[in-house]
DNA sequence: GATGAATGAGTATTCATTCAT
DNA sequence: GATGAATGAATACTCATTCAT
């Protein structure tokens, strides 16, 4: 009879690795579970196909994750953490005074870039899978955080006065997440990314505009 | 969707029902589907309870749907009826010759309504799963004719004459979907489906009338 | 991501069978499941051999029982029937009036006789392995009403007033139960099971009549 | 026990320790399989866990051991000791004419203490684990032994003259172990060790009353 | 000698699908 | 037409054991 433990699912890696050799092997898992559920999906993208594309036994997978949703969990904080590099930089520009209008480019294209590398990956990553509650959070955090900082932007831009920053900054934010997603993950036959960025900069601009106390 | 293979698969319901009786008993098993999808997903949502719920039995099932990815071509084509039976009325208009203006605020409404109804049931239609190739073609085909449709009706308002109205018009209806979805399945809290229905309006009326020939 | 139930361990038969094809799989199953068990120990006694010897797929066990333990559980439960159906009839005479005395090596031989018929089965279910909480108290439930209706009877006797009813009828039980285990499950070599009855009751009679008080 | 094939299987330690960091090391290892069998049973004592409770690595414990369950077997030879430790200067006293009458409780409260100390440690060793067939032997061979002297020594008692000593003896034994174990092992609640060992004593005094050729 | 990364056969369990009744 | 018992390939995961460093 087996013991009956209260199962407690772990979502964190189960060890680090100490040695370089173990070093490796989490990246090359980490690389092959991006690759395979990008191909396969998130159910179909076995472990034991995932580890073999890693050239590594099923047992060194388990080794380093406690199970299959924590692989996902450690694509999906990889993911943040080059999102954040990426992004981090314009948004001190933004805090330092600089024009919306300035930096909104370089997010757009920050952003398309960030989802243009492994479309299929992100597909999986932020819709296919009902990420574990811990995470949700997480990244709504995040995003609720981009939100605050865009509304402290908009609303300090002389020239913008919004009359609701904070929906106007949060429809800013899901325009450019929901259209990256929507036009980078399954593009349209016949556009181009640049043209992509170019409409999705266009289009938040025009709100912007829209939605602003001209004070006439 | 499951299967990477390419083995010869059908997807078309396996026979029609022809007696009344068996009309209700696949009515009962979308129905059921369609329940079971939205509480488990698709990967979790298994045949097996999905008649049970239907209160049919398993066999019964596939007597009607040769495979489980045929349940779910048939709630996507009953979605995309459904979806244009609310949209052609407001089409109609468009060719008829009302302004985009006019109609646009309809075709929102419309769109939330369609999403808003189950959502949990819409991502496991359109994001969760690789749906199959065709089904896929056949969706892509669809948005194109909204597109042309839409290309159409902006080209030809007067007061609108924007300069690439193909792109403008794939934009538009990518944004009207890419939000909806975006923001009705996953909705931000304290936001009304009803605010997000204006926002969205307000953000294509910004988009086209920056992107037309002002003429001056 | 798959959904995180909560994952409450169901002990009990997971279907009735209801055709008559079933319950032949059901009672194939137990059977298998007990001749494993015997040869192989619990741990070792895997799934899949208990129903390749039921000669079962290993889907029908699941379809019959929710997972390994329970099992062992309608086994232990088979046992228990077994051996209430064996000792009814004498606890029956034993509050009927008829003498301690007399009831108690027709007690013992049919304790030895319930052993005796799959030693190896019951070391497992009653020693190999640590029955899950409920089963536990079930049985020990089953003992104390032994001990109870024991102490009444002992303390009825008017040759035997033991001094504490309770407790010698405790000790009595257990030396039963302990002793058919010990010498039954593990035979001493060159003492046959007729001598191992005829021991135990004198056992259990020196013992009583040690522990009476005499009235001297 | 696991296996039930026959392979050529080492279960002695696999080097004898020879300097006193290994000797160490060796008992960290026994303490703690006996800590961790004790708590989570044989099947669930992972070696990994072995090791690391000792604070070693799980190549030195395979340096030591050539497998699972020559740990096992240590622990019982330890235990083994122990016991022979406890037990022999009370059979010394019976050989060198001690009445068995005064022996008795020694002996009894020897058993009794010996395994009220780690009882779930002593169920994992003699009950859930089928003991290889060597060890099996020599624990028998070794209560042989003990039936032997015990046999001898109520057969020189002059008060006590059984009509069939070896047979008493065999009883006296499997008796005292049999519900040291049973009333240890698994204790009825409300009952204390101290009564146990009484009501043990008080049981085989009987029985060798009983069983003693009374001369009239 | 010690370490711990790596191994992979083996385990319980699920679930889409078939087919005898 | 309907039923539901039966199937078995496939999956996530464990753990005793080895061996390069």
């Amino acid at each position: 009879m087996s013991s009956t433990r209260i199962p407690v699912r772990r979502l964190e890696p189960r060890k680090l690795p100490q040695q370089a050799r173990s070093q490796t092997t989490v990246e090359a898992l980490l690389e092959a579970a991006a690759q395979v559920f990008e191909r396969h999906g998130y159910a179909a993208g076995t472990t034991n196909r995932i580890a073999e594309r890693a050239g590594v036994s099923i047992g060194s997978l388990y080794q380093y994750f406690p199970n299959k949703d924590a692989i996902l969990v450690a694509l999906v904080h990889q993911h943040l953490a080059e999102s954040m590099a990426a992004l981090q930089p314009q948004l001190e520009r933004l805090c330092g005074g600089a024009g919306f209008d300035d930096v909104l480019p370089d997010i757009v294209h920050a952003m398309v870039a960030l989802h243009a590398l492994a479309p299929g990956l992100h597909r999986v990553l932020f819709e296919e899978t009902q990420l574990p509650p811990g995470l949700r959070a997480e990244l709504d955090d995040l995003e609720d955080q981009l939100v605050e900082q865009a509304a402290v932007a908009v609303a300090d831009d002389p020239r913008w006065r919004p009359i609701d920053p904070r929906l106007s900054a949060r429809v800013v934010i899901s325009v450019i997440e929901g259209l990256t997603h929507r036009l980078v993950l399954r593009p349209p036959s016949g556009v181009t990314s640049e043209a992509i960025a170019r409409e999705i900069i266009e289009l938040v601009r025009a709100y912007i505009w829209t939605r602003h106390d001209t004070g006439d």
